[in-house]
DNA sequence: GTGAAAGCGCTAACAA
DNA sequence: TTGTTAGCGCTTTCAC
């Protein structure tokens, strides 16, 4: 019905015209570079308010920077991610690079690398890989390519830097607890791993290493009661049944995520077993569902807006100096205790 | 300790030489444009496979698309939001094009335009706005410099498309239900609004308004009871803790939203209220929270997937024909219920 | 301190 | 059908 032209876009050409200048003065003043007057500076501003220009971010990447910062997320569903994103975006926030999100399928390799793929393609100036189940062959290929932090997966390497929580003092947090509290027959519910790649760096097998470890250090490792499945609420259904089938059935249970705990809190509820008076459990990465009224779970609390704060200075680091040697940060987890623990009956 | 050289990408000239073609016959290829033989198809796409070529988006998007989608989320631990991008990056999937997310910060006006404005500035081929919050003349600013499809939220423009779900039925779906179960005296937990243009478009306004018809429909106007809070799981807890005041409880809760009926499962269960013996309770948008075990809340089911694809499908529409009449779809709700929904005492 | 000019990787007119 | 050429909007030498 109207005019439907697009109107074009105001360009950098435009605000030199108005404000009398070069566009290489525009330029610099726009990245706040070495060689622009007082007064020039004031000039282009004063222009560049009143055109309302924004830069093309696009243009500006082939030549220097798009002042973007890719994020791959691997499961856009799981609530732990958030916290790190908003860490991220609030420690950015001050700064010219915008945060964009890249979502990965669940668990599948090949979407992974799609959108790391498809990230680089679009110029980013770096990359943050959150929990990435690619080969570490795959993480380094991108490394060399693009900045990039790897974060929730342990192991290092000198092309990325990797934040990680110390999951192995995480799981001794629940153990500790629970072993406080008087359990003994403490099991717990891990994912299922093969690859060893994955086996020496994934969250998950560091978290079933570190209630091994101790549950020995306890004196209980005669008392080590794993069952593997997977870090779904299924698994965590299917994992709790097994567990009730057992002979002498465990007085507590250490889901190693809190989707798990959700399965495994739902298979005792349909048991007719009750939680804490009968079985203790305790969960992992304090998600929105461990706060939830109705399920109050004790779990474990990664920080994850540390997290993301971290992630943002190594990255700003590193698109300073992509020569530095690579780091390698661990942050501490926290235990927050709720209402699914409490002395085994 | 390497060599630290990030290695030059290969570019279309790479290709062109190795293939010896012209750039020109590269680019017509990438693009399925018409005018390459099919030999000439083949030994560019040898050359593309042996040389590892991508091409450069920000480079394309100078000139043409940068064959990107950025979607707009206000809130990224909204868990209704997942179900809409899984629906449209698998509608997406054999398309060039891939989608970006766009973390705009919850509930915040300011934000919600930045991350919108740097999406534009980077060249997207086309928005999804998610339940933005922005006054209309904001997103129909968006929609004249991009083709732009607005999610979640009613009221149609003339410059963008809309898909949403028909909040109005939702809410009449729980109401029949609980009507259906015997209940009369049921009570609704809405969003507090103000601004005039949300009021109008917002879903949570309609799924209010949706239910106060539905309730008169049932002659059961007189029994019209509406708590003004937020929707989040404070904004339960408080709102149930005022439903619990009044002089004659309610014997059914319609919260709307699912967080919502979080806070106030929390407040009943503080109170010593069973849930669903004592009082029903049903929530909106069938969230992961309401298929938790320990939850098991009866929901409306807003079909996230079926949003995102026809989003896409509007989406590709729109960029291949840019004047074409906008478009408003609605699709319908489902009601799943679950064991916080029985009939009163 | 300032600006002219070249070029980043690609696409789109246009010629051949 | 093919290739030549001129930009897209920006940054970056490198003269002045």
């Amino acid at each position: 019905m109207e005019v439907p032209t697009p109107p074009r876009r105001v360009t950098i050409v435009d605000v030199a015209r108005h404000a009398q200048v070069s566009t290489t003065a525009v330029s610099k003043v726009l990245r706040n570079a070495y060689g622009a007057s007082p007064a020039m500076r004031a000039k282009v501003q004063q222009a560049i308010t009143e055109l309302g220009y924004r830069p093309n971010a696009a243009a500006r990447g082939l030549r220097g920077q798009t002042y973007t910062i890719g994020v791959m997320l691997p499961d856009i569903r799981n609530p732990f991610f958030p916290d790190i994103v908003d860490g991220l975006t609030d420690a950015l926030r001050d700064t010219p690079y915008q945060v964009l999100l890249g979502p990965g399928g669940c668990n599948d390799e090949h979407a992974e690398a799609c959108v790391t793929e498809a990230m680089i393609d679009r110029g980013m100036d770096a990359m943050v890989l959150v929990a990435p189940i690619s080969p570490r062959s795959h993480l380094e290929h991108i490394a060399t390519s693009v900045p990039t932090v790897v974060v929730g997966r342990h192991g290092h390497s000198s092309w990325y830097d990797v934040v990680s929580d110390d999951d192995q003092a995480g799981a001794a947090l629940v153990v500790d607890h629970l072993v406080g509290l008087g359990h003994r027959r403490i099991a717990h519910i891990e994912h299922a791993e093969t690859d060893p790649d994955r086996l020496a760096e994934m969250p998950n097998a560091i978290r079933a290493e570190g209630y091994k470890q101790a549950m020995r250090a306890h004196g209980l490792g005669a008392e080590i009661d794993i069952v593997s499945t997977t870090y779904t609420q299924e698994g965590g259904y299917v994992g709790a049944r097994q567990l009730l089938a057992r002979p002498e059935r465990p007085t507590a249970v250490f889901a190693g995520a809190d989707v798990v705990a959700m399965g495994v809190l739902e298979a005792f509820t349909e048991a007719g077993v009750s939680v804490p008076e009968d079985i203790s459990v305790a969960g992992y990465d304090n998600t929105t569902f461990a706060a939830l009224g109705p399920v109050s779970l004790t779990s474990v609390d990664q920080a994850g807006h540390h997290i993301g704060a971290e992630t943002a200075r190594l990255l700003l680091d590193r698109i300073a100096d992509r020569n530095r040697p690579s780091v390698q940060v661990k942050l501490s987890p926290t235990l927050v205790t709720r209402h699914t623990t409490a002395p085994p009956p």
